[in-house]
DNA sequence: TATTATTTTTAGGTTTGCCTAAACTTTTGA
DNA sequence: TCAAAAGTTTAGGCAAACCTAAAAATAATA
């Protein structure tokens, strides 16, 4: 079905609820996240149940059917294969293309999606360590935990963030993180949860505050 | 200033409208390349108008002003720049990138544009021959002439098309036109305007009709 | 020149996607 | 339990971008 910008924009949003473990997703949360009003929530609700895209009752939130699952998955597909594109082929850094996939994700060819996935040789993740689901849309997923998480019994490899914003890109990469660098945990203060690691192959330690540790996310690589 | 897609297209098409030097831009002749009805036009002319994007008197047909040439071009150059990635990196058929080019014109972001340029090379040329303006929006003209007024006393280089249908594109592509191969004209029957060339290295003379001929351009090498 | 024919504009209407304000449900907690 | 608070929906409106039908202006031609 051929959806508008706005549609699939809300269907992703909806995705990304449902993704976020939300127990009920309602229209208040859809609006903060699509940055509308309640009213407009409920209007494209409406106009998304008549097409059959999501389950809808009125005051009992709402739930993506499985077609609308498949468009939200499209869109996201796409959003994160044109991420990659603008990093590993344009030069764009990790923190400035967002907005632009956000335009890009809305481009109508199946065939362009096929091309652009060769082109970048068949990605599991974005730049940010984000699964691309493939074109059956099934997510690729790895084990990742917080950085928060880990222990100082393994080493790790940094896989990924749970803040996407550029702020906080910005001071990763200011501070020599980047994607599948070594981690390795020296130290753990459980008083605020701030930690002291060992980023690559560099041998002087870093120190990071609990916000930081909760926003990297890592993979387990072996036992020391 | 932020444009909609719609008003994108109108723009484009106005000033490709003066381009084929049609001496008075009609609410017809957009309406009919716009795929659209001549009142739908006057409401978008008065619109543009009041943006000072163009030139209206009720009756008296449109001009671009300065600012809606600059919008046209940069549109026109973002659609031929993607054409080139679709066919080049992508690996697009040239009949294929049309309609997805059409859609990938509006994206908006300065950036995208400039590193765009730069992975394919500061390129001058679409893939159907097409000069794309530069971030001047400064068009790279090549002396091209239509095969049709070729004569039989030169050497010419194919290096564009009049007519972008696919159709024709097919057509070329078949009888194994491509761009830059080099073009002999044997023979010119000037009554029905059919003409006799040798394509490419080929030595195997192949006769083409004054429609076929009149849409393909080439470009004067040097005397024979 | 006068009268058709053609072109263009205006008038009025539709859909999408948004808004605010008011009405209505549901949830919370005194 | 029942009123206040919070959340959701409805009602009514607006702008963009289209449409058809009717009116107005321009062009063509008898």
């Amino acid at each position: 079905m051929q959806l508008t910008f706005s549609e699939e924009n809300y269907l992703k949003a909806i995705f990304k609820l449902k993704e976020k473990e939300v127990k009920k997703i309602t229209t208040n949360a859809i609006a903060s996240s699509v940055n509308s009003t309640p009213a407009s929530v409920t209007d494209m609700i409406q106009r998304l149940h008549e097409k059959k895209l999501l389950n809808y009752a009125p005051y009992k939130g709402v739930s993506l059917t499985v077609n609308g699952k498949k468009s939200a998955i499209s869109v996201i597909r796409k959003h994160r294969l044109w991420e990659l594109f603008l990093v590993t082929k344009l030069g764009f850094n990790w923190d400035q293309v967002h907005e632009i996939a956000e335009q890009l994700e809305h481009i109508q060819s199946e065939e362009l999606v096929k091309k652009l996935n060769i082109f970048l040789g068949k990605p599991k993740w974005d730049p940010h360590g984000d699964p691309i689901p493939d074109e059956n849309g099934n997510f690729h997923l790895q084990k990742a935990i917080p950085l928060s998480a880990a222990s100082l019994k393994h080493t790790y490899k940094f896989c990924g963030v749970s803040d996407h914003s550029s702020d906080f890109l910005k001071y990763l990469d200011k501070n020599g993180f980047s994607m599948d660098k070594k981690i390795v945990v020296k130290q753990h203060t459980t008083y605020d949860g701030s930690m002291s690691i060992l980023v690559g192959s560099s041998t002087s330690i870093k120190h990071i505050s609990a916000v930081i540790a909760k926003n990297i996310l890592v993979i387990q690589q072996n036992k020391k």
